[in-house]
RNA sequence: GGGCGAUUAACUCAGCGGCUAGAGUACUACCUUCACACGGUAGGAGUCGCAGGUUCGAAUCCUGCAUCGCCCA
């Protein structure tokens, strides 16, 4: 058969993915054989397209999961989507504002929710396409989706078990709030960003001697129109006259009172607080303790209301902060203002400035559901690698609040909350109630909110196994073996879904939580659409190859650690895909078809035994390194062995044994072992050329994953080869150097203090010839009797070309002499070490390799030296 | 304010107590040799951020500093 000289990444990717797919691959088998492995897909938004840190995310776990399939694991890797409330919503609200000029009010829940449902379906066959392409190995008859009947019958199951236990609670407390989003957010949806503002100095004039008055400072002072106090530390010589005392709030003319508070921080700003409860947590929690009343005067799409002076009614808040300074510095109020630099919660999605908020909300308690969930972590029943991370878990989970569920959206989980009409009962049930349990009434209306994304999300582990209907999967496949996911998520993710996980499932959700960092561009800038430095994994698939780009990401992946995606990498990988492809090439066009199945160690070559020895040291550090989770470090090996030892050696050697079938026989298998080990990484060129060799009895991911051979252990015949290459690799060198003609077969001469060695390099002349364009080969006792010649020197060898003119001898001579320099300082150096307390203090078997090495340069030195003398 | 991480060749990164510190890309010289120019052979390139310390020995461990990035409050 024939392989073009070229490989060609858009055909071979091309077709295979759907052939797979039809054979049912990635389906595990219905009669479990083979422990079970499962890992269930961290789900994508549909929100658009996947990113180039899905791309990485995605294919880890992929790369896991093709090699536990072949290592006859009973493997399920669950693909899904996921809905994500607010980023679509938001998405699709702005295309209708965009595209039609309305609001999603003018078309009302249901019609707008239809378009919801439109723009998911596009984006999941987006979605699907692009994991199609990066091959990953997902079982498509299991595709979940998280607002799909089976997950929302699920997730009403799971919230009336929860209220009924008394876990979720309705509640009046202060929220975060999105005024673009219009919604509430939990803490973990809030950025916290640096800005600069300014924070104003606002005299505020005692009630009974207005000519004194408490300067309080505010970076917020639109509200001030809602202040009901001003706090001072009551210990503070400058305030604690006047606790008591009472103030007249500018602007409203209202009189507030001085009241005295621990928690003030006197060091902040003058040491007095102005205490606006219904827009400040903090000041909220001052107003609880001191009985004093709560006067909203921001609404929730941030316009000031209230009891206000008309003028400010509403005015957006930022308007309002303009109008008040002015108006205060008209009144001469305002002291100083001054630059000031703090943080500000802004929405994750929107990025807008959240407002603190009191509303009615829907919360989840994590007082019983925290402490199980940090044990799972603690006692090593969930492992997180890198282990530093499951410190960030620790101390979220230790300093957990209540969640906030319930949003303000359209796109969701609706709560399965029913309030009467009539006599206000709230019915809390999986079915929509006919009549209210506590009244005549058959008048119940649903609340209008919908649950926060997340908390489908912490059901997803057990839910997608069919956990509520006590689905078989569940009973194989849970808990699941891995959770792969990026490191900005393990709270509003990992986190819940173990809290859930234990609570429900009665077992941990995952053993592992495979943790990667960010991809960031070349300048190690965090990708994002505004700085318009995102990489679409398409494109990059498309210009090198979706086995590059896992490539370059696996061998790039050191956990915990950001990866700066650099092209040139990329380039070199791709590259890499090439070479692979020749070398299958060289064995393909040399295949007879007439070779023996089975190896006999008697009828092969010692370079056949090499490689097969080398390959089954591979073999066994490649699967030490994935076991360990270090993907990279496999890549790694495998990349090397296959350039640096297969190709540069091996091929070469071969090509003097190519009449001898078993050695083609050794060829075709070590090509195999190597397609194999390549597989998880990149799945379509190996695949590709395993066809094209095989035909189509199996697929690669059928195949037993390489596991260490005891039948191909060959130490001697390695040590040989060793041998052999490290007089090649000197004689190219002592060849370049001189500059003679790469083609030019010349005359080569060796000399070898050791019996051993000589004795290997003698069985395996035909390779030294054919590597060094040798003429004739001798090995000699004395170089005395031959023509003067460039000298190499390797350890226990020799090596002399013969000169063509005296030219040749005199700069030999003045390299020579170069070399015996920089030889003389090395083993000064290496002496003085030795005379330290290096061989007095250092381990045995380091002293008796550093005097080895001592030994060899000593050696070479007087080689050197003779050769000077020989050439003078 | 608390915490985490990074700083190694021109660029992107491995190495994390012990051979003369490695890889990919780029670079230099030579080679269109019958698998591969997406290649071959050979080579150049780094006071391993700075300053101390521990040690026989430090890129690697400790302390401090600087710069960059992230998380939490």
């Amino acid at each position: 058969m024939d392989m073009e000289k070229a490989y060609n990444h858009l055909q071979a990717e091309n077709d295979w993915y759907h052939r797979w797919e039809e054979n049912g691959l990635f389906t595990p088998a219905d009669e479990p054989s083979g422990i079970p492995f499962s890992i269930i897909l961290p789900p994508p938004n549909v929100t658009g397209s996947l990113h180039i840190g899905h791309a990485l995310t995605l294919s880890l776990p992929d790369i896991i999961v093709r090699r536990k399939k072949m290592q006859g694991f009973h493997v399920l890797w669950l693909p899904g989507v996921d809905h994500a409330g607010i980023a679509t919503q938001m998405m699709v609200e702005k295309n209708l504002r965009k595209e039609r000029g309305l609001a999603k009010e003018n078309l009302g829940r249901e019609r707008f929710l239809q378009l919801v449902w439109d723009w998911k379906n596009e984006s999941e066959k987006k979605i699907v396409t692009q994991i199609k392409k990066l091959g990953l190995a997902l079982d498509w008859t299991r595709m979940k989706f998280t607002l799909s009947d089976q997950m929302q019958h699920a997730v009403r199951k799971v919230f009336v078990a929860l209220y009924r236990e008394g876990k979720i609670y309705q509640g009046t407390y202060m929220v975060n709030r999105c005024p673009s989003c219009k919604t509430v957010l939990s803490d973990l949806e809030v950025e916290h960003k640096e800005v600069r503002g300014r924070l104003t100095y606002i005299r505020y004039p005692l009630r009974h001697d207005p000519g004194h008055g408490v300067v309080v400072a505010t970076t917020r002072p639109e509200t001030m129109l809602g202040d009901v106090a001003v706090a001072v530390h009551p210990r503070d010589a400058r305030y604690k006259k006047w606790i008591g005392q009472e103030l007249v709030l500018p602007l409203t003319g209202r009189f507030i009172p001085v009241v005295g508070d621990e928690d003030v921080d006197r060091e902040f700003g003058t040491g007095a607080v102005k205490v606006t409860p219904a827009h400040d947590p903090a000041d909220f929690k001052i107003a609880l303790k001191h009985r004093l009343d709560k006067i909203v005067v921001i609404d929730e799409q941030a316009r000031m209301t209230g009891p206000i002076p008309e003028k400010y009614a509403g005015l957006d808040r930022f308007a309002c902060r303009r109008e008040v300074v002015e108006d205060l510095r008209r009144l001469g109020l305002v002291e100083k203002e001054e630059e000031y630099t703090h943080n500000v919660g802004h929405c994750q999605r929107c990025e807008t400035v959240v407002e603190p908020n009191i509303s009615r909300q829907w919360f989840l308690k994590t007082g019983e559901l925290a402490p199980p969930a940090i044990e799972a972590v603690r006692d090593g029943r969930i492992v997180f690698i890198p282990n530093k991370w499951k410190k960030v878990y620790f101390n979220w989970m230790e300093n957990i609040q209540d969640w906030c569920i319930s949003r303000q959206l359209w796109w969701g989980h609706r709560i399965p909350a029913f309030y009467c009409q009539d006599c206000h009962e709230v019915v809390v049930s999986e079915e929509i109630p006919q009549r209210c349990p506590a009244c005549p009434s058959t008048r119940l209306v649903q609340d209008e909110d919908v649950l926060d994304t997340w908390f489908s999300s912490a059901l997803w582990p057990f839910i997608t196994l069919g956990w509520q209907d006590g689905g078989r999967d569940f009973k194989t496949f849970y808990p699941t073996s891995i959770m792969a996911t990026a490191f900005d998520i393990i709270f509003f993710w990992v986190a819940r879904m173990i809290m859930m996980g234990l609570h429900f499932g009665q077992a941990v959700p995952f053993r592992e939580v495979l943790i990667n960092g960010l991809i960031r561009d070349e300048k190690g800038q965090k990708m994002s659409k505004t700085k318009n430095n995102a990489v679409d994994p398409l494109d990059i698939i498309q210009e090198y190859g979706a086995d590059a780009l896992r490539f370059t990401l696996a061998i790039q992946a050191v956990p915990g650690m950001d990866i700066s995606l650099s092209i040139n990498r990329i380039k070199g990988y791709k590259a890499f895909a090439n070479k692979v492809w020749n070398a299958s090439r060289y064995v393909v066009m040399n295949l007879k078809g007439d070779e023996p199945e089975r190896i006999d160690p008697r009828s092969i070559s010692d370079a056949d035994k090499w490689v097969l020895h080398a390959l089954n040291g591979v073999v066994d550090k490649v699967n030490a390194s994935f076991d360990e989770y270090r993907m990279y470090e496999a890549a790694d090996l495998i990349y090397h062995f296959i350039w640096d030892e297969y190709c540069d050696w091996y091929l070469e050697f071969s090509k003097n044994d190519l009449d001898n079938p078993y050695t083609r026989s050794v060829l075709k298998l070590t090509l195999f072992r190597l397609l194999q080990l390549l597989h998880p990484f990149m799945p379509f060129i190996s695949e590709e050329i395993h066809q094209r060799i095989r035909g189509e009895k199996e697929f690669l991911i059928q195949t037993e994953f390489p596991a260490f051979d005891g039948g191909w252990v060959f130490p001697e015949a390695h040590a040989a080869v060793e041998t052999l290459k490290k007089i090649v690799a000197e004689t190219r060198k002592t060849r370049t150097e001189n500059r003679i003609e790469p083609n030019k077969k010349i005359p080569i001469y060796l000399k070898c203090d050791s019996v051993t060695e000589r004795a290997q390099l003698e069985g395996h002349l035909k390779y030294f010839d054919f590597l060094c364009r040798s003429q004739k080969t001798e090995i000699v006792g004395d170089f005395s009797l031959l023509p003067r010649g460039f000298r190499g020197v390797s350890q226990s060898w020799e090596i002399l070309l013969p000169f063509v003119d005296d030219q040749d001898r005199l700069r030999e001579l003045h390299r020579l002499h170069g070399e015996q320099e920089k030889l003389g300082r090395l083993i000064a150096q290496m002496e003085e070490k030795l005379g330290g307390g290096f061989a007095a203090r250092a381990p045995a078997e380091i002293i008796q390799n550093f005097k080895r090495n001592l030994q060899e340069a000593i050696d070479r030195q007087a080689k050197i030296r003779r050769t000077i003398e020989d050439l003078s």
